[in-house]
DNA sequence: CCAATTTGACCTCC
DNA sequence: GGAGGTCAAATTGG
């Protein structure tokens, strides 16, 4: 393999590999802030734009692969397996037998059935929730199979399906629904059902020869009316994901950094004994320490390991970008 | 032409 | 009977 491949398969790798991270952090982050909305909101809208920067970039990268042959997007940590045997997968031949004598009606009821044994069991251990604002892009390839209106909600929830079910046997669905707040970027539930046994993250293996039409990977892109930003070259916006993070380290108050780097819990020092005069601009008017609440053990340790958490992807976020420089 | 998406109907559960 | 989830025919678009 060409040294230049190899070399963007790696800095790809690496944009994913931080990427994930992040928004694997950010309830956490979010939970650390929540008893401020303005910092919160902050830390909300930093993410947002190192998120979204990392995203296009990603997105980016993809499209410019020289070689035919997908990239290898370790987006979600995917081990690689073989795809489950047939005779374990709801269409095995026994099933496809029986549902060719079936009427569409029974048919329709049989799978139904089935689908509420899953429900069952995805309680135990096979249901997660992911809150992000970029619900269209995380690695897998997914097929939409519904959209219905929740009451109590404005936005529809929409239902995916992996795309390679057919093919594989692969039980991961997923549903996603536009959180109703006016957030800027929206901010998206994504609930995933059962875990993918089909081994074909981000296309990598999507050598299916059902690749006629253009497998977009961000469905809801349309049906959620996301815009992504107009692509720029990808160093340029790793630059910008971690600029987007920088200024928690210089545009807010010491009082606010240490609340961001250091956990307030740890602290519990009043705002006026902060190392130095807060003299640089504030996010918000609200003085940043009146809000101090008082945390139970397990919010001080969430705290802690937000903060911790944080300054590991802090300095992550900055090496990638040293090094994106020579990219 | 064919695969993906849309959307109304249908199903199960509570 | 309502709510949430899924199916599948119709439509869309590369």
């Amino acid at each position: 393999m060409p040294a230049a491949t190899d070399e963007r398969e790696r800095a790809v790798a690496e944009v994913a590999e931080v990427y994930e991270r992040i928004k694997i952090q950010q309830p956490l982050l979010f939970e650390f802030h929540h008893h401020s909305s303005s910092h919160q909101q902050l830390a909300q809208s930093l993410l947002s734009d190192a998120l979204r920067a990392l995203n296009v970039a990603l997105s980016v990268m993809k499209q410019q692969q020289p070689s035919p042959a997908p990239a290898v997007i370790p987006i979600t940590s995917v081990v690689v397996v073989k795809a489950e045997p047939r005779g374990l997968s709801p269409r095995s031949p026994a099933s496809a037998d029986s549902e060719a004598i079936a009427t569409p009606t029974e048919r329709r009821a049989k799978k139904r059935r089935s689908s509420s044994v899953m429900e069952g069991n995805k309680t135990s251990s096979s249901s997660w929730v992911d809150f992000t604002i970029v619900p269209y892009e995380d690695g897998y390839e997914w097929r939409k199979y519904g959209e219905k209106k929740i009451n109590g909600t404005s936005y529809t929830r929409s239902y995916f399906r992996c795309t390679y079910k057919d093919d594989t046997g692969c039980l991961a669905t997923k549903h996603v629904q536009q959180k109703d707040s006016s957030s800027d970027p929206p901010l998206f539930q994504v609930t995933y059902n059962n875990k993918h046994t089909c081994n074909n993250n981000a296309g990598c293996t999507a050598t299916t020869n059902s690749s006629k039409r253009v497998m977009t990977n961000n469905p809801l892109n349309a049906s959620m009316n996301i815009k992504l930003e107009p692509p720029v070259l990808p160093p340029t916006l790793v630059v910008q994901a971690y600029s987007a993070l920088c200024p928690l380290d210089q545009t807010m108050t010491p009082c606010q950094q240490e609340q961001i780097s250091i956990p307030v819990s740890m602290q519990q020092q009043p705002c006026g004994t902060a190392t130095s005069s807060t003299t640089s601009s504030s996010i918000s008017g609200e003085s940043c320490c009146d809000e101090y609440p008082v945390l139970n053990m397990a919010q001080m340790a969430a705290a802690a390991e937000a903060s911790l958490r944080y300054d590991l992807l802090y300095e992550e976020l900055s090496i990638l970008c040293d090094s994106f420089k020579c990219y």
